[in-house]
DNA sequence: CGCAGTTACGACATCGTTGTCTGAGCCGCT
DNA sequence: AGCGGCTCAGACAACGATGTCGTAACTGCG
């Protein structure tokens, strides 16, 4: 009576309504040819004993799994969660699921984590490379999974890509700065080698270029590199005073914010700064932050899209190159007067 | 030649190394009963061919698919994000990946997506209702899917939770607010119907009561009703003054400061103010802000911890309810003063 | 009544892997 | 030489579903 040891198939299905297991397959797939009076009793059955059918073994006949795999740096960053969650509206929309893992940023544990997603059957990849100079995914594209890379390409590939204008919203960022009749500007960020920060600083270099204006920038290759002292020493060591700072991702002007707080330095009256990234708080803030927003939720379901039209047979497009437009955001503490902001 | 149709399988793998099928099963899973040559010429060819053992039809032979399912309101939530990226830490760690799918906060989208879960085989679920009143997993439960739920329990079942001392740390943060001096306190939360926030309002009613204080409340059934005019009403319109606002969690604290902002009321200077749920910048703000911190990532370890334990033959266990603490972190915003805080 | 065409259903192989069982070959022992 | 006991390997069924093909029963038509 009582079989808790496992549930009830198909083959269940069959013995319970008297008909075979092909039949009873064919009603759980709604397919013609079965008379209607039996479909229902079929049904009914299913009903009565609960049957549940095993994706599992469906997948492993029809050879496509209905799950998609993510692999992101840091699932906690805010970035990455609004990608993730995008990616997950439209795969739930296509009838599939996402497995998502963190690499934590390291590139061998990441590539770790593709093969365990491969071994899993995944119908297709999407990819926020820990670090794109090499690539990981390369013995998977040559058998044939469909992959997209988001936020950051795999350099030297012929994978699709989805990225944002990191250069050019720098160089908009600069050159804002620069209206404001800003020279001495400071860009800090970490991570330089990493494409988006690479693309960043060259935003910011070619602007400083073009003005004929001296360039300080502060490279570290990790946020802990950025202590108070550090920052201390760029803001108030050089002979120069430091007019505007330009933080080139979140985890930087979080450091600069804490630092120049405990400086004693006032971002809007003493300093100006425009931030890479938005945050909840920053409209709060005093001044309010003007920040680079990125559109982490379009980004993911672009990549998405994308990714579900290469494993629907477009792969005799050529190779996507998706590039979306960040927004500067206005608001105070780039040294523009309240009064002129909306909102 | 080439076969970009599919991948090797196992039986590639035996004809190349003439073997027989169960041989190089054997040498995959490192069974003993195998020459060392043998092994080691099978093992060469699994290299040479590619070979990539086939996930989906492991678990099918052998019932336990290693991934766990879990499902919250909203990824995009940092709360949320900590906490799938610990439990993803957990499973990683015991050869486990974790399909995660977002409810939107939406019970019957919960219910589906429990559902698609589960016809995946899913080994075990951690589930963040999205409304605790009715228990969406019943029928997995009797199914003997291993459940846990983390940040909200299911009412009047026995499956096993792991939530926060949301009363507690209201009530701290109330006779906080009651040493300083203040005495008409306001508290303001959005779905107090949840569990989350009834025990949260219980929390401040209580210490009320015994302070023999008027209790004031602002309690909506969503974050939008919370607009800069009702705010203004309630702190500018009553003929005591408020001194302190209560807010019961992260987006009411959002639209709390916002609101004030937008009335000149200013934070620190003109009330005090304690939120529930940190910020990035929550330190930076002028005042910075008081807040009750929650264990994001130590509650979703504990969830997939113990979520193992059951998974592993645990459950002549009586019913697991974990309770972890929080932290009141005293900065700015409270009332005390600057000097008088750490660092 | 006989025949083709349709409808409804079932037997069987299959997906890629692992568990069970059987057997071949070799060792050393008496 | 005959025997038990080993090591190594293979044949076969199974997991739970779907695809292919065959066939019995019914229909309509001449």
């Amino acid at each position: 009576m009582i079989r808790k040891t496992s549930s009830p198939t198909l083959i269940d299905v069959a013995r319970e309504a008297n008909v075979s297991l092909k039949t009873a397959s064919r009603v759980l797939n709604d397919e013609a040819g079965t008379a209607p009076a039996t479909a229902r009793r079929v049904r009914a059955v299913m009903l009565r004993i609960g049957y549940r059918p095993n994706e599992l073994a469906r997948s492993l006949k029809g050879r496509r799994s209905a799950v998609i795999g993510m692999v992101v740096p840091n699932l906690a960053d805010p970035f990455s969660a609004s990608a993730v969650q995008a990616v997950q509206a439209v795969a739930r929309g296509r009838g599939h699921v996402v497995i998502m893992t963190s690499s934590g940023g390291d590139e061998a544990l990441e590539r770790e984590e593709l093969e365990t997603l491969v071994r899993r059957q995944v119908d297709g990849l999407i990819i926020a490379p820990a670090d794109g100079r090499r690539n990981t995914a390369e013995s998977f594209v040559s058998a044939g999974i469909p992959i997209v890379t988001f936020d950051r390409p795999f350099s030297g590939t012929e994978i699709d890509s989805i990225t944002v204008t990191n250069r050019d919203a720098v160089r908009e960022a600069t050159e804002h700065l620069l209206s404001h009749g800003y020279r001495s500007i400071l860009a800090i960020g970490a991570r330089a080698h990493l494409y988006t920060g690479a693309e960043r600083v060259a935003g910011y270099i070619s602007t400083m270029k073009r003005a004929r204006l001296k360039k300080q920038t502060c490279l570290v290759d990790h946020e802990s590199k950025l202590t108070d002292d550090v920052i201390r020493g760029l803001v108030k060591g050089g002979s120069e005073k430091v007019e505007a700072i330009l933080t080139l991702n979140g985890i930087t002007t979080m450091a600069v914010l804490r630092a120049l707080r405990n400086l004693g330095v006032q971002v809007g009256r003493d300093i100006a700064l425009i931030s890479f990234d938005d945050f909840d708080l920053a409209e709060i803030v005093t001044p309010s932050l003007t920040v680079v927003r990125q559109p982490a939720a379009e980004l993911g379901q672009r990549a998405a899209e994308l990714l579900f039209t290469r494993m629907e047979g477009g792969t005799h497009l050529p190779r996507q190159n998706i590039v979306l437009s960040t927004i500067l955001h206005l608001r105070g503490s780039c040294g523009c007067p309240e009064e002129s902001l909306p909102g």
